[in-house]
DNA sequence: TGAGTCATGTAACCTGTTACATGATTTG
DNA sequence: CAAATCATGTAACAGGTTACATGACTCA
């Protein structure tokens, strides 16, 4: 969540509650987050020296604006080309794929690709565990109990196939066509 | 995770490691957790009451297996049966549907319905987003990166239409074919 | 006998949630 | 002026991870 946020305050600087919506609308796709979360990894940003507050309107309870330092944008950018980390792919791979905008162009392709591998890479295993409860013969009394766990597999296998085409044409083109 | 615990407790009574061994195979699918966390949450659900030890081997560390007690039975049919929770579909409704097979066949098709309706409500959600997207002039300097986020969003309906025509394929047909 | 695997257990830690408190500004 | 929204902050808590400790059994 630290990598959105940097992300986010890359796009734009803005303040707590500038970010809390923005997850409430747009980032929803990607991540959610409650507003104690924001504010924690805030705070812990700021610690890190990751990100600085950019101007505070006077007065109690004056807007803060956040902003990404320098420290901030090469983590961020770490974190964009680095490996793809997170059990699942929506959750590795979307967040990234958000902000993809925010690389170099020449640097964007890898990435994609890396998502394409990623995917299929976790195709492999399903297609591994298919194989492992087709060998596998089913006492009658687990029969229905197994089927719907195949069915479960199943569509885990039919969203693989879909998210390694999806990822693959995407790279193929180079990034979404309408630039 | 309590949850999936007390289902595969009620596929089969087993110990600690084989929970382990279980989670490292098939059921990451559907949700992956670390030893720890396991040990964690079978502590809990024991204090709760809603497992309970079956046998324990002798010796120094001999094997403890669990059992699921009456209310975790109950408990699981709750979750089974009750609101699909989870801020993703996948987390919401693969865990459910990976179990379904215990659930008494008339009570498996309201799920599976619920299950497509969910899909659904997330797929509205998504649309709106997008003719929000639609309706705002982007800058030119933000064309690039509102184009990928474009490509995110178009993921995200691409998979959401794929499981809304899945779980309501499976639906009507009333749960899978091949018993 | 030494490596690997079966098997349980512990504790510090990290991340995020919940639920609330506080106050400023806008607008019907 | 009252309600909604803008805006930040806090503290307790829950859930899960990491990393390690311990010990028994198996088998090359």
């Amino acid at each position: 969540m630290a990598h959105v946020i940097l992300g986010l305050l890359l796009l734009a600087p803005q303040s707590l509650y500038g970010l809390i919506k923005n997850f409430e609308a747009g980032v929803a796709l990607v991540y959610s987050a409650s507003s104690g979360s924001i504010k924690r990894a805030l705070d812990t940003l700021l610690d890190r020296g990751l990100i600085e507050v950019a101007s505070v309107e006077p007065g109690g309870r004056g807007k803060k604006v956040y902003r990404t330092t320098e420290a901030g944008r090469q983590e961020f950018h770490d974190w964009m080309t680095g490996e793809l980390s997170g059990t699942n792919l929506e959750v590795a791979a979307l967040p990234r794929l958000f902000f993809l905008g925010l690389l170099d162009p020449e640097d964007r392709t890898p990435v994609l690709r890396r998502m394409q591998q990623r995917a299929a890479a976790d195709l492999v295993d399903l297609t591994a565990l298919e194989q492992h409860l087709d060998a596998m013969t089913v006492p009658a009394e687990h029969r229905e109990i197994v089927a719907y766990q195949r069915a479960t597999l199943a569509y885990g296998l039919a969203s693989g196939r879909h998210a390694v085409t999806w990822f693959g044409d995407l790279a193929d083109r180079g990034g979404p066509e309408h630039l």
